[in-house]
DNA sequence: AACAATATATACCATACAGTATAGATTTTC
DNA sequence: GAAAATCTATACTGTATGGTATATATTGTT
């Protein structure tokens, strides 16, 4: 079993993860974090080293809980086809997913972090190479066993694809309309079926 | 003519829009102001009320340059389709557009603002709309003039476009990579060629 | 159960923050 | 060009910031 230190690390990640997504780095103050926690500086000091090590953690946090249920969509049983569309429909209900840690956090943190925090932007991106990743070696694996053919490599078929996702999500966000996600996943899935078609 | 004060208000608008827009509201001290104008906090409270007034002057100020670059590529001389290739072909380039201001203001302010000012995120939600609206006009005297039909109201067109070029923009900006704006718009321009075929 | 190790709470630090009052400088108006 | 009006610089609030030293609880170990 776990240290109750262990524990509590945990939880101050947990806890503190979706008011990093929300407010940005900046705009989240350690007083904000004590509130959220019901701890004091003493504990999350004594926990982390300082607050962009928490925001670190926060966002590794979050991304792990994004990139594990991607991964679940493009391992779901079936054809590579299968796998796509049904990264596809987990992205129509993206908002709801995201709206625990506070929206995507991709979007937040790779924009939020831009000018404000070096090792944040970096991380963001990296995690938006790994999913790019994920969905072109399905691709790749769709392309071998002679299921379809695409017009580009599979990496830059992936990175339209997911161009265009993060496109309604960021359009979503701005506006607060979900409708964009729903529109947009739809109109990907007509043009998926088009293109694979040849 | 316009008197020093007026001047001085615009010096300080213009100085400080690119401020706000890279490091966001609350990313963005006084200091930070008084520093990048040279201007004390004396000259910057007797132009502004407070912050957020500046802050809101500023995004207005990138926001109406950005609007004025749209517009300029929309009325561009020839068809409604004309129009529509002037405006991605200026999104090619967006990268180098926004270059001075900071990046997208409407991305970059959308999230930021998202739950730090309301009064901002609503301003950004506001831009967005002006720019689907100018599209969707295009579309329809594109459709009105027997030019091309589309499969969709000429509004969920627009935002339809709209929504790619803002994920190539958002895609660009987090990862630092400009190719994604290239890439998206080349790809955009054979969809709508295909898309207004039949 | 007692002791050592560790984790948390308290009190504090220097600094930075947004904002203000006012005095001095600069425009504008006549 | 002098007086009135306006603008800007200076000096100053009170508060919040990230971070720390240390005392006090709470764990883990024997």
């Amino acid at each position: 079993m776990s240290t109750k230190a262990e524990r509590t690390t945990a939880y101050i990640i947990k806890t503190v993860a979706p008011v990093f997504n929300k407010h940005g780095y900046v705009g989240t103050s350690m007083s904000d974090l004590t509130e959220a926690t019901g701890l004091t500086k003493g504990a999350l000091y004594g926990n982390f080293e300082n607050k962009e090590a928490l925001a670190l953690s926060a966002f590794e946090y979050n991304s792990k809980i994004l990139l594990a249920a991607i991964d679940e969509q493009l391992n779901h049983p079936g054809s590579a086809l299968d796998k796509v569309f049904s990264l596809t429909d987990f992205y129509k209900k993206y908002d709801i997913f995201t709206l625990d840690m506070g929206g995507c956090p991709i979007l937040n943190v790779g924009v939020d972090a831009q000018h404000n925090n070096s090792l944040l932007a970096a991380a963001s991106r990296e995690t938006l190479k790994e999913i790019e990743g994920k969905l072109a070696l399905v691709l790749e694996n769709g392309i071998n066993a002679g299921e379809f053919k695409i017009p580009v490599t599979p990496l830059q078929f992936a990175k339209q694809l997911i161009t265009m996702l993060q496109g309604a999500i960021a359009m979503a966000t701005i506006t607060k309309d979900r409708k964009y996600l729903h529109n947009t996943v739809t109109y990907l899935e007509v043009l998926i079926k088009r293109e694979l078609k040849n």
